[in-house]
DNA sequence: GCTCAAGGCCAT
DNA sequence: ATGGCCTTGAGC
């Protein structure tokens, strides 16, 4: 049952390393910077220098070939949410002297981890070890982007094969796009029985003439996105049906909203070619794992641009805190997602920036089980690299702001995750999610 | 059973 | 705080 997704794992894992590999690779090639190592330890095998300091290389570390050093050096600034600041002119070299652990500038080091590639969102969130792919039972955060908490597994045999349909087939935008072919039978998704190699088979041909495409792609489905005073107005438009329900409460009304702004995600998504055109599978993956993040910096985007005010009034119940809305109904969480508003402030993101989170929260190439990558990370990556350049190039008063703005994707997600898990914990048991698009997306995530 | 990339431990 | 070494656990 779960074995056409077990290659994928690893195997796409160790694609992304070298696809990462030879794009951050810069003048000089692998070969130029390797050196056979003839000592004892080094037993023959290649001596290659860290990405970040030319020390000598242990491995992959978070896409990168780096030394221990810096493995560790990033692990814990991203897990401790250290901020560095450079004394001089963040021009400090990063290279290791020799053996002596000497202080070097945190702030050039951790930039230059990011600057070569080392992945903020592959640190862990929930510590756990070993292999980060965590199939199996239930994935876990961290590289995968998926559910953190350690919720109880819910058999997936209880739910209905129908429901699997319906995600994405009847309540999706496919209803009102009929024009959209039925992609159950094509021949791409036959390939996926044995697993393996489907991106470098079946994949290939699409891929490569699908490829210089996607930058315009992409560039297309963002300028789908509402502008700020269409994205308020259909948001206030939501409350007020909602609230307007006699006796409904605040947790309902926040599912009820959630559920209809999943419906216009689900349907947004696939009105886009470039969405369209990606492996029928990989789609209903990206929007089970994406919308609860989606959703939530959507939100947060427009508190922080305050294009809307954190409270709505209820015509019968008080008050609803957007802030509580963005954080999926989990207040405990309010708090912590008005810090996020406040660094989205101070960093100063604009509508280009939101557009580029948005899609690296939906086009998330470390979903688990994904048959046809490639293209979702070519497109990932587009926007990575699209939200570094403003970040250097137009604000340069505010040093590490890119690495900054992808902590801030990092910690969305896992406020999404646990906004979710109690979603479906909580709003649940109450009957809130009853038929519900919003519930069969939270399902079929927990099912994969 | 081996490999590899996660996180942890602890002497420095 | 650093980094070398250890443990862990999924994939093969």
């Amino acid at each position: 049952m779960m074995a056409p997704e077990k290659r994928t794992r690893k195997a796409v894992k160790r694609e992304d390393m070298e696809y990462q590999a030879s794009l951050e690779s810069p003048a000089s090639s692998d070969k130029e910077d390797v050196a056979v190592d003839m000592s004892p330890r080094g037993n023959g095998k290649v001596k290659e220098p860290c990405r970040v300091c030319g020390d000598e290389v242990s491995g992959f570390h978070y896409g990168v070939r780096t030394c221990e050093g810096c493995k560790a050096f990033f692990r814990r600034t991203i897990q401790k949410g250290k901020e560095y600041t450079c004394r001089a002119n963040q021009e400090c070299p990063v290279e290791r002297l020799g053996k002596a652990r000497t202080q070097r500038c945190c702030f050039c080091r951790f930039q230059q981890c990011v600057a070569v590639g080392m992945k903020i969102e592959a640190v862990r969130q929930d510590r756990a070890r070993g292999c980060p792919s965590a199939s199996g039972s239930r994935s876990r955060s961290g590289v995968d982007g998926s559910d953190g908490s350690d919720a109880e597994q819910e058999p997936a045999e209880t739910k209905p094969k129908r429901v699997r349909q319906a995600v994405v087939n009847t309540r999706g935008a496919t209803r009102k796009a009929p024009t959209k072919a039925p992609r159950g039978a094509a021949p791409d998704t036959a390939s996926s029985s044995n697993g393996a190699n489907e991106i470098d088979d079946s994949g290939f041909q699409k891929f490569t003439s699908l490829m210089p495409r996607i930058p315009r792609l992409v560039q297309q489905m963002k300028s789908t996105v509402p502008a700020e005073s269409p994205w308020k107005e259909s948001l206030i438009t939501v409350l007020r049906e909602e609230t307007a329900k006699p006796g409904a409460a605040p947790l309902e009304v926040i599912c009820n909203v959630l559920d209809k702004k999943v419906y216009s995600f689900v349907e947004w998504a696939r009105d886009s070619s470039f969405f369209d055109s990606l492996d029928y599978e990989d789609q209903k993956k990206l929007l089970q794992f994406g919308w609860n993040s989606f959703l939530m910096f959507d939100i947060i985007y427009h508190l922080s641009a305050s294009e809307i005010s954190d409270h709505f009034e209820l015509p019968n119940s008080g008050k609803l805190r957007m802030t509580e809305l963005a954080a999926l109904g989990l207040s405990s969480n309010s708090a912590a997602i008005q810090e996020v508003v406040e660094s989205v402030r101070k960093l100063n993101m604009n509508r280009g920036d939101y557009l580029n989170v948005k899609m690296i929260l939906l086009l998330n190439p470390f979903v688990p089980g994904l048959v046809k990558m490639r293209p979702i990370r070519y497109a990932y990556e587009k926007c990575q690299e699209d939200l570094k350049a403003e970040s250097t190039t137009n604000h340069a008063d505010l040093p590490g702001r890119f690495a900054n703005v992808m902590k801030l994707v990092t910690e969305v997600r896992k406020f999404a995750d646990e906004g979710e898990h109690f979603l479906y914990t909580r709003a649940r048991q109450d009957g809130y999610l009853d038929d519900t698009l919003l519930l069969e997306m939270i399902e079929m995530k927990r099912e994969s």
